[in-house]
DNA sequence: CGGCACCTACCTACTGATAGGTAGTCCACT
DNA sequence: AGTGGACTACCTATCAGTAGGTAGGTGCCG
């Protein structure tokens, strides 16, 4: 992502520069934000603030917090679907799929771009929220499983993955453990944490290579 | 915990009547908001209205919000405490402590009495709390992953335990994947799912009786 | 024993700041 | 000429927190 920065007229202050239209932007610092504090823990001010524009400008693009909040989860999800299908094209391997995943939030957690998924932050504060925003948050996760599932059954029909349960269950132990790592790396404020975590959840899966390699 | 109704004499309406003095009630209250949406998602309106004072005595008791948060994360680090001296009281046994802490979890999670721990929702927010709290949440998660690492340990003295790695890398998986079974029993709405993904985890560490019992 | 000092626990009334949101205007570009 | 995207100005509700006061209890001193 390119970011760039510079001055506004009105205040001395930095604003972030993203790419791509207001809208996207909006989406995209909204992301950032809620990653940091939740659904409660930004405001269309600070939205404002950081893109310099007025806070009524943004309620021209999403007219409500909710609205705005939905299409942050939403755009997630459909990178995501974007992403697998990228995945399943480059790599047919179900280990390399899973690699993939997990070094995506390795990567993301250890340079702080993303230190925590999204839709885990909000599922924390799951009871509060709207209604639409909560049935968004809950297809992630159902996306996620779905996936999951998936691969670790294809994985288990190559030879390279041995589950001691079904795809289905094993599928919930891996993404609680992901996420379980997430909040362990972020209350321990140490990225390391989760890559190791993630390490040995995946040396339990996958079945040894042969020797020579 | 005693729960009554009864209806205050300015305002129509159902209050609150916990257990306790003031200050110890509004400890509780908090506690349960926070659990429901976190630092943001409550207010002390919130508390007033539940337990049928004004919102300017609350501040009598805790002076600021963050007083207050405090105050919950570190009764709930006490307790914890306590609970842990109660245990190996109570069982020698480590595979029966990490069974009582685990079967206390599903109990809360499946009455709703406590649907999340307290930490794991700050957790996740954590980047944009208030110092002090912060620093209260870390202090849980610390005391947590020893008191695991601890009882592993013991475990595998013991010989009910057989560890694939370290008891310090175990106690952090074994963290990551409890906190994470909480969150995805909140994102399928689930109690039952935060059971099994517990038990697979137990399953994983247990060493097989003998089979005569 | 009376009376005063001090305390806890609450109250009413209020503050400045901020929340999300609305109405109406302006302007540049198609 | 219409439209999208920004603006100013404003709204009401709520936020955390403050000022100042009251009722009732406790303890101490004379």
């Amino acid at each position: 992502m390119a970011i760039g920065l510079y001055l506004t007229y009105q205040e001395v202050g930095l604003v972030i520069a993203a790419q791509g239209n207001t809208a996207e932007k909006l989406v995209d610092g909204a992301r950032q934000l809620i990653m940091l504090g939740g659904y409660n823990g930004f405001s269309y001010a600070d939205l404002a603030q950081r893109y310099g524009i007025r806070k009524p400008s943004i309620h021209h693009h999403f007219p409500s917090k909710v609205d705005l909040v939905v299409a942050v989860v939403e755009q997630g999800r459909a990178r995501i679907r974007e992403q697998i299908a990228a995945l399943e094209d480059s790599s047919p391997a179900a280990m390399d799929q899973l690699r993939m995943y997990t070094g995506y939030w390795e990567r993301c957690i250890k340079d702080q771009s993303a230190p925590f998924c999204l839709a885990g932050v909000l599922a924390a504060e799951l009871p509060s929220l709207p209604d639409q925003i909560a049935t968004a948050v809950r297809g992630h996760f159902a996306d996620l499983a779905e996936w999951l599932r998936n691969v670790l059954a294809l994985g288990t029909h190559q030879g390279t993955m041995r589950l001691e349960t079904s795809p289905e269950m094993e599928a919930e132990n891996f993404m609680a453990a992901v996420y379980g790592a997430m909040l362990v790396a972020r209350a321990f404020d140490d990225p390391d944490r989760f890559a190791s975590i993630v390490e040995s959840l995946i040396s339990r899966i996958r079945v040894a290579e042969p020797q020579g390699r």
